[in-house]
DNA sequence: GATAGTTTCATACAACTGTTTGAATTGCAA
DNA sequence: TTGCAATTCAAACAGTTGTATGAAACTATC
């Protein structure tokens, strides 16, 4: 109890440090510097480098999740046990798309870490990232109820696809703007997550509706 | 010219060790120990590890944006100068998906090695893949012949969707085959090109017609 | 076959890494 | 105040890293 300033002093200053310079060049010596602490201290609080990379990344990881599973459940409970789809894709990219973008992307010290984390993937990382399938089973069980009859295949490549064009736009915020020349506002998340969720939302009920054919006719012309 | 064998040598065992071990954990002494050449081998042909590492991205990717745009010039000869948007679509996510997946995946070392790059983020390749996005805009300027009239950023939300899940799916090829308990056939390349060309005409066609109000009224609902 | 240029090699370098150690200091309870 | 545990500290450790060096071996040209 009574040593948390050191403990919390390194854990901010290695946030900030990683958020701002990547995991790959920041040593426990900038870490120990910037919180003002000597070096052996971080081993003696957290055990190794790993493990305070890991208690960093748990701690944003496990807020999102909580805050996740909790529209979820208002949706549920809004709908008689039974959301609707598009409620249930914004609850699970929502948070993401909220705690990582926003106006204040480059001013969130949190903000700015976990996209850096979603870009670098170093091992403590990945390890907890892995962890996260049975967190989104529960999603995918909420789009079973929501759409029953529907293949499950095309509910997990639903799932998977609101994901990525969630994950994508956070790691490629930047080249984003670049390439659209600053058209793309990257700071209006409700309407990012409005995009997100309403592509998701097509990609499940839209078109491929057999799960053998899942392209239709459009998409079977083309190249090649 | 004497000397294309050490030289070849070390790029053969660097991209394989890379694409086993990954980048993090995989040092020069590695990689001459695999190419049976000495340590200074690499400094004397390549320059510095990074060199190294950039010059095996850059081929690689060279390949695959020529790959891109000649089935896009293809699709565009055969549409007389217009190419139709799924066409174009599968011009940019088709050469990426079969160059990574494929029942041959695991047995291809280029094709662990691109996965890879697409996973770890170090610096010689971001600095490459920033160069990027002069490729992309001849993209656009396709779309935007096969979609006169569509709002600019539509367009670049748009490509920005198909390269989200074309290399979402790529990154995530193991824990999507996970989640749904290898219900996903990661395997059956042409589908999953289907499947991601085909929600990315529906964000570029569908529900979203307006620049300003971009999800509609569908997901205009839900949390928050 | 001597020469000049290229390539290989063993070795050393210099710097940096996360971690450990054991002593000093602090804070709190008796 | 004494005693004990928790914490801090300076210093060193042990290992690894990419790179540089200068001599040796090779290759091709004349």
């Amino acid at each position: 109890m009574s040593s948390d300033r050191t403990r919390s002093a390194i854990l901010a200053a290695a946030e900030r440090l990683y958020a701002d310079r990547g995991f790959g060049d920041v040593t426990l010596r900038d870490i120990v510097a910037e919180a003002s602490v000597n070096l052996a201290a971080v081993n003696y609080h957290f055990g190794s480098k790993d493990e305070l990379i890991a208690e960093l990344f748990v701690t944003r990881s496990l807020a999102t999740n909580r805050e996740r599973l909790n529209e979820l459940k208002t949706a549920e409970e809004t709908g008689g046990g039974r959301a609707p789809i598009d409620a249930i894709l914004r609850a699970l990219v929502g948070p993401t798309l909220r705690g990582c973008l926003g106006p204040d992307r480059e001013g969130s010290t949190a903000a700015r870490f976990m996209i850096r984390a979603s870009i670098e993937s170093v091992p403590p990382i990945r390890r907890i990232k892995n962890r996260e399938v049975d967190h989104l089973r529960k999603f995918i069980a909420a789009m079973r109820r929501a759409m029953p009859g529907r293949d499950d295949v095309d509910l997990y490549w639903g799932l998977h696809f609101a994901l990525a064009m969630s994950h994508h736009t956070i790691r490629e915020n930047e080249r984003l703007t670049k390439l659209s020349e600053g058209k793309c506002d990257l700071d209006d998340v409700q309407g990012i997550i409005d995009r997100v969720v309403a592509v998701s939302v097509m990609a499940l009920t839209g078109g491929a509706t057999q799960a053998r054919k899942p392209a239709g006719r459009l998409a079977a012309r083309g190249a090649r």
